[in-house]
DNA sequence: GTTGAGCGTT
């Protein structure tokens, strides 16, 4: 019982998720479980993947069996540092099944023990930041081909102070070196010359297929014969 | 080799 990812979903009758957030990228399941695990019986703990690098996210899901113990678990490894890092561990809200009912709770998990005094006023004054810029490699490593519109999270609407954070200073596109194709030409002595070879040599491309070209109509002159 | 708001797979 190690791997996590090998498997699909174990049972999610009686578990409840518990969305761990701010984890570094490097830190696995495997690495969560036994810390995890101390607090309450961990049904399964699942590590959202990348599907192109297969990377974390920068997240796991935790699966408790017992709510009491995911809540536990939720308040000694809330703020707990891992890996240098500081996780941030919270009852997930959305998932596969998460089905918000009317009442406005969720079905699945955090519904039985919404009734827990610790989540009112709660000391987590977590300010996250406000800064979502930029969904980081999602925007710039490959999703950008997607025909998926995303939302923005409304970028224009306060970014006056999380414009210079990080970053460092641009500049300008200094050593740009734009030389003319690559310092060291291996064979080609004259760097643009590679093409010339199509055409038809007919000197039309293909009129035949030209609805357009009159003067190739067998029959369309009826001329005297 | 990187990034840092958020919500998940057989």
């Amino acid at each position: 019982m190690s791997h996590f990812d090998r498997s699909g979903p174990p049972d999610i009758r009686d578990t409840f998720s518990l969305l761990v957030l701010n984890i570094t990228f490097r830190t696995t399941a495997d690495d969560l479980f036994p810390l995890f695990d101390k607090y309450g019986k961990v049904v399964d703990v699942f590590i959202p993947r990348d599907r192109r690098t297969g990377e974390s996210r920068g997240f796991a899901f935790v699966r408790y069996k017992y709510a009491d113990e995911a809540q536990k678990a939720v308040d000694k490894l809330e703020g707990r540092v891992v890996d240098g890092r500081e996780i941030m561990v919270q009852f997930a809200k959305y998932g596969p099944n998460a089905e918000r009912t009317q009442d406005g709770r969720i079905m699945e998990s955090a519904s039985k023990i919404s009734s827990n005094k610790q989540f009112g006023g709660m000391d987590k004054d977590y300010r996250r930041r406000s800064c979502s810029r930029s969904r980081g490699r999602y925007e710039r490593d490959g999703y950008r081909g997607r025909d998926k519109d995303y939302h923005r999270r409304s970028v224009s609407h306060s970014p006056d102070h999380c414009k210079d954070r990080g970053r460092g200073h641009d500049k300008e596109r200094h050593n740009q070196s734009r030389s003319y194709g690559s310092p060291n030409s291996p064979k080609s002595s004259s760097p643009c010359k590679t093409h010339l070879r199509d055409e038809s040599p007919n000197g039309q491309n293909d009129n035949k297929h030209s609805p357009t070209s009159k003067s190739v109509s067998p029959h369309s002159e009826p001329v005297d014969s």
